[in-house]
DNA sequence: CATGAATGAGCCTTCATTCAT
DNA sequence: TATGAATGAAGGCTCATTCAT
């Protein structure tokens, strides 16, 4: 999770930067500038380290940004494995508790700013590529098509591919994801997904009924 | 729209290259590489001309990424628009029609990289986004905002709110369109939104209805 | 050979820098700093051309090393050897005529700074130490060890290993030329090995009866 | 002389690293990879210790090279000339005993490496040059010169110049040493330059008389 | 004494851009 | 119109050197 010093010992004031800091630097360079036109000069500045300090982490530009897809996501993903394995309750609900949990993700952190890398650099780094489809991509989408699975099962859905309805849920959240790091940052008014996926699960559940 | 010498005097064949060729190698390195790690010379060797012959037509690097986008967009959003108006029917059998034809599209023309393209570089063209924005997207969810519209007039749909509907029509096109961009490539079988997007239309029409 | 435009056309005035004026300049600045002190900013300037400029007929600054040591050495390795080859008389007279045609290339040319090259780099360089090794050095040794054999077999010179007799007429030459590019540098009077070649051929010869 | 720890005081073993310590690592780094391209990382890491305490004993690189040069060579040189001073026999026996002497360390000790090392960067440390000059190379030539003139009075060898003649004695050594540095190291048998030099000293005797 | 961490300066390399032909 | 050749302006990366502990 990129987040300054979430690694670090609470309530000990810190003093110099560590490998943490230097992904939050540099994923708030890399969203706003996407890979190839980042500069590590920002990304030191933005974490107030000199340049050549990124080379006692990192072994280059690409490591740092590798480093940054790997690091991030996955305790985003676990927590939504976890939310949906304790859940008890019906697969709609459900469905409509993931999605405003990944619209709040998606508001307040700078995890919305993944989806843009991933999708900028994937022929850049195909690696990286097969590293978030497989490990974010795929486990996401597994989840929702398990829960669609169950709603299918528990007659609460009609049948449908639950796979192919696992991309159905997510697409708006992607696409509030996208609009938020790409458009958003002109606009006059803050921008809220809130409605558009309000809509977005009613609809949908309604259509899967 | 990106075709060769697509604009070019009828009757008379060309065989070198003019700015429509050099824009349509443009959009394939671009859409491959991204706008930043795209190097003219790739440009100009996929055109078969020489770097220098790039400057013949436009003025930088990112002249030519503007005039690929302002000339790749509006003549597929006025097909669009004069489908619409054209278009004597119910609303829910227009926006099928709609998605299957922009599917096509997505599928056939190399069209689909615009939405990665713009996405990844919004935050480094502002004015470039506020041109897309404003020609290509606003007007497509201003159409389907119409349609939906029309299709609660009608009571074929239910009230919504047709701007936020509009967003959930495109949403699983834009997620097409980016996987093929950004994932499909290291598929076994080949990219086929077709069904993902029957299934987006039924259940978006079951649940607008 | 490193001669400026040795391969140009004769007659027509150059205007350009081609790629043997680069090995040129390179073989100055190396000799004088060394191959890693060496900037190819000094290079550039020294053949007056821009830095970039090097980047279009080579491929790296260590491809301009081995460009330059394989460039510079064959030429006068293969004149040696019809030098050689085309002698009719003794032995003796062979090997000071030999060692004099040397002294002169050491003297007159920029070609006495690759014992000194060759020598600091061998280890950093292997394969290229080993291309020198097998295509400068022990083909020079081989040619002398043939001659100390034909003399032996003439009854010129008394029975000795070949081999080892040649590296004895080698050793004052690398002297020499070592010599003039590490330490003649800062004297008042110009360097003359000839004096020195002059009693080394009398001693050796002498020696070897 | 470069041994570890030689010039500490006698009795007391110690564990952690003097200079001299650092010194004996930094010629075996500098004669690996030549000073320009040697990494005080390396010399650091050759000896056991920090790259800062790198600077508790030396100002600079440059400092270490030269305090390298400095301490290396006086205490060798003097032993030759103790060898000189305490000899009674003839000038060639002992020119075949120096030479020996001095085979052997070049054999057995890692100062084979100096000629080299001075070879390559006197023209980068024109200081170092003149102080390797003239304390080792004038020395010991002189040596050798007044050794031949000791020869000539005598009339064992015939008249000659004796500074040049003195070149004529290192020249095979130094060729010895360069290419244990340079050559040796890739080769199946181990370098072994005795059957060269009892060649080079039985020739030159010869020659000289 | 000793070091881990940090950095300023500099170098190799790339690339959009220009220009003479 | 077209290009091969050339370059200025960076950017990534390295490394000798410093400093707080």
């Amino acid at each position: 999770m990129i987040e300054p010093s979430s690694s670090r010992a609470r309530g000990r004031p810190r003093k110099i930067a560590g490998p943490d800091d230097l992904l939050a630097a540099a994923l708030r360079v890399f969203a706003e500038k996407g890979f190839a036109a980042a500069r590590l000069d920002d990304v030191a500045r933005e974490a107030g380290v000199s340049k050549a300090a990124l080379y006692l982490y990192f072994e280059s530009k690409q490591a740092i940004f590798e480093a940054l897809v790997r690091s991030a996501v996955l305790p985003n993903i676990e927590r939504l494995e976890r939310l949906v394995a304790e859940w008890r309750g019906g697969a709609g609900a459900l469905l409509r508790n993931l999605v405003e949990a990944i619209a709040r993700v998606v508001v307040e952190s700078e995890i919305a700013a993944f989806p843009k890398l991933i999708i900028a650099e994937a022929s850049n780094f195909p690696d990286l590529a097969r590293f978030y489809r497989s490990q974010v991509i795929e486990r996401m989408l597994g989840l929702l098509a398990g829960i669609v699975r169950r709603g299918i099962e528990s007659g609460e859905f009609r049948p449908t591919d639950p796979h192919l309805a696992a991309r159905l849920v997510i697409a708006p959240l992607l696409f509030s994801a996208l609009w938020k790091t790409s458009f958003a940052r002109h606009d006059a008014t803050p921008f809220d997904p809130a409605p558009l996926l309000r809509l977005h699960v009613d609809t949908l559940l309604r259509g899967l009924a």
